[in-house]
Formats: C-alpha cells, structure tokens, sequence
DNA sequence: CAAAACATACCGTCTGGACGGTTTTTAAGC
DNA sequence: GCTTAAAAACCGTCCAGACGGTATGTTTTG
C-alpha cells in the first residue's frame, strides 16, 4: 500500500524469485532448478530473472546467503543470555533446527541449506566455515563431546526434516529433545576439557 | 581366474559401471554423473552401457540397491549377539556410520547414498521405509529416545563425512563416540517407553 | 532522456536415449 | 564334435529436447 501505482518492485521480484527458488528445490528437487521455471514461478521471464542475477550460479549464491543469513539470526536469537551456559551456541543451534516447521515457507528454505550442502562441495566448504567460526566463537562452552553431540543430532534431525523420515513426527521429537534437555540436567557427562583444535 | 579366456564379463562391466558412478558422484558432484562419463570411465560405449541399465533412471535404482543392500550388511553385522541389548540395532548402526573411511572407495558409496538421499525425494521415502522397517523388527530395543539419539547422532557424522566438517576429524570423532559409549553405560537414560507410532 | 526493469527471440551446447550395426557367447541340431 | 542359428554383449552415430546464456528490443522510473 505503499506506493500502488508502482508498477516495478525490484525488490520484491528479486525476493520472490529466491523465493519461488527455494520452493522449486524442496518441492520438486534439485533438477527442477532451472532459470525457465524460477521466472515462470515469479511471473516473471528469463530475461528479467537474469537480469537481477546474472546467471544461474549468482541466483544460487542469492539464495544460499539469504538462508545463512537467516539461520545465522535464527540462532544468535535462541541464545541464551548466560554467557557461561554450557553447550550455549549448540543448544541454540539444535533449539533452532528442532522448530523447523516445514509448513512455513520461511523455515522451509533450511531444507534448501542442507540440500546444497550436502549436493555441492563448494557450499559445503563455505558451510563448515561458518560453523568452525561460530565453534571458535564459543570455544569455552561448545568444544565439549555433549555440545557436539548435540549439533550432530540437531544435524540428523535436520536431515530427516528434508524427507519426513521417522524422526520428523512432532511427537517424536519432542520425546528427543525432552531426553537431550534431561541429559544436560543430569553429570553424567564429564567435564568440559576442549580439546585442541585439529586442522 | 575362473574364465580368463573369456572376453565378455557382464557382470564385472555392470559392478565397474557402478563401481565408476559412486565414484563421479562423490568426486566430482552430481551434474558429473553422465551417461558418457560413466561409460568411459567404465572402459564401455554409451551404448553399452544403456544396454545393462536401459536409462539412467535404472542406473541410478542399481546403485542405490547395491549401497542399501551393502549398508544392511554392514549393520547386520554390526549387531550384537545379545538380541535384548538396548539399543541393539541403533548401536550397531552407528557404528557403521562412525567407522566410514573416505579413502576406501568401497565405503565412500556411503556418501552416494547421502547425496541421493538429501537430492531426491524418490530415494528418501525408499530410504525411510527401509529404516522403518528395520525400527519395526527391533521395536523391542530401538524406539527408545536414546536410540533414535544415537542414529541421529550418526546421521550427523554421516553428513559431516560429505563434507569434511568439524566433526569428521579422527580424534573428535573418537571422543564424541566415547561420550556416547559412556552415556550408554549411565543410569541416566530413562526407561525405555516405546511411544505408540505415529504415521 | 538516461538508466533501470523488464520482455522476446534466438543460439550453442550438452545429454539422454533411440537405432542399426558388429562381435562374442550360448544353445540346438545333427 | 562340428555347424549353425539365436541370443546376449557391445559399439558408433544421430537426433530431439532442454537448458544456460546472449542479444536486442520495449516499457517504466527518476
């Protein structure tokens, strides 16, 4: 309602089509990821598209920032205030990942992640990056087993999410979580002893 | 040595036409995975090629069954005697997730399976339904909230292989394993309750 | 009017797959 | 055991469609 009249929207065209890209890939899988039907998607045509992002591999790259990006904020917001909380950065990280509803399209686009993770090298590099600056971030509280444990998990979780396996039932997994939360409550894991950094 | 006069050897042509499909697949990506490629890798025309697998689609289904059936007996062997163990089947699962070597091209079609799991959704309802099957006919040890942490955990690692995270370091792996195996030997798990499966 | 935001038409390449040969292996008939 | 016919294994070529990308308009915006 802000300017009706306006017949271009550039931002909002370049958003619907990371958008509609991000639906394409969970709906349908990777291969259906082509410049003709992003831009039919986006009411738009190929021409436009390529325009706002000047080949396939920029669109991707569009894509894959914004849901880092995303994620990234997801977690600093699910950080608990207590700097000190062990497994600070992991329980925000699993935290985050556990709520993924794959109804709401906003959340849907993590599925995007984890397919160009684990489908291009490449991303996966930039990934591991991200993850081994946050690690280095929270080296105090995230180096332990446990912490590990539990982004692997939150991994696996994830990975299910993508294709509804057993472990995407919402009871399910809320039986999971309730078990994580009840193992951080109990010492029965040692103690933090950060190990040294391997490269 | 059977035959060495022989100068046709079907069945070896189809495991090496598998054999070098893993191999594309995980060295050089997805979109690497062509038919030529395949053949010439393999020492075979294209023609022969689509001779023992009419379609890409079957050469593709051939793989995914031979990884799938070879996972299965890594699992199966994996398992414990004792048939009441806790977490029988989870335990040995992950042990066959943990002890993947990217080097050894045998194991490295783990990753194969990974990438068609997390690319198309055809392979993850197969995939899944495998899993439930297995869940089902250990229902007695494997439903447990433990358990399925245990599988997530190595579906985490498994990822982690893809990619080379953080976590597929020897030495942090070794750790996060002993936590695990120190968890298991802790009171701390609560009662197995199988909860009622939900669809 | 200039630049950005689109659309249309088109091209080159690649890939899956069809097709028709050729050679090898197997099986049958004698 | 030898001949021969058929089936299986395999090769090389060609083609239609899809896809990424370019080139060239046309409209909108400032």
């Amino acid at each position: 309602m802000n300017r009706p009249q306006r017949k271009n929207n550039p931002d909002a065209v370049r958003a619907r089509l990371l958008e509609c890209a991000a639906r394409l890939i969970v709906d349908e899988g990777l291969p259906a990821l082509t410049l003709e039907n992003v831009a039919r998607e986006a009411g738009v045509s190929k021409g436009g598209l390529l325009h706002h992002y000047p080949g396939k591999n920029a669109l991707i790259d569009g894509l894959f920032e914004e849901v880092v990006d995303w994620f990234e904020g997801q977690v600093e917001d699910a950080l608990e205030p207590v700097e000190t909380t062990p497994s600070r950065f992991s329980k925000a990280y699993l935290r985050v990942v556990a709520a993924i509803d794959m109804s709401v399209p906003e959340e849907r686009r993590l599925a995007v992640l984890m397919l160009m993770l684990s489908s291009d090298p490449h991303y996966c590099a930039r990934w591991n990056q991200w993850v081994e600056a946050r690690l280095q971030r929270h080296a105090e509280t995230d180096l332990t087993p446990f912490a590990r444990t539990l982004r692997l998990a939150a991994d696996g979780l994830w990975l299910s999410d993508l294709g509804g396996g057993p472990d995407s039932n919402p009871s399910v997994r809320r039986e999971i979580l309730a078990f994580l939360e009840h193992l951080d409550a109990t010492e029965a894991i040692p103690a933090g002893s950060p190990e040294q950094g391997g490269q």
